[in-house]
DNA sequence: CATATGACACTAT
DNA sequence: AATAGTGCCATAT
């Protein structure tokens, strides 16, 4: 089955296990599209599969939240709720393996 | 088919 | 370090 981009996208978000977080470019990358790392934002601001696909898992490549459909400061609280530690708005991207 | 938009990333200043 | 400007790709209109 023919599965568009957005589809794809909402596959490997799904992938990410809680208390973990990913970036646009890590996704990017799964799907085999690297470059458009902007088209993945796009897909997640969609996400019709809102709670299903953990969205808010994924951040910026610099390790800021970006942004959430349901408001910024929602998404900071989820993934601390997860266990994630935010720094400054900052997420340390090395301790999950990415930076 | 062409233009505009956006939950990014990178480079230059 | 922080702020602009540029590039890039998939949708929506």
């Amino acid at each position: 089955m023919m599965l568009s981009f957005n589809e794809k996208v909402y596959r490997a978000a799904k992938k990410i296990p809680r208390g973990k977080v990913a970036t646009y470019q890590w996704i990017a990358r799964k799907i085999n599209n690297p470059g458009s790392v902007r088209a993945v934002g796009n897909a997640l601001h969609k996400n019709p599969y809102a709670p299903h696909v953990p969205c808010h898992r994924v951040v910026c490549s610099d390790g800021r939240l970006g942004g959430f459909a349901g408001g910024a400061g929602k998404k900071e609280k989820l993934l601390r709720r997860e266990g994630v530690s935010i720094k400054n708005k900052r997420i340390d991207l090395l301790k999950f393996g990415l930076g």
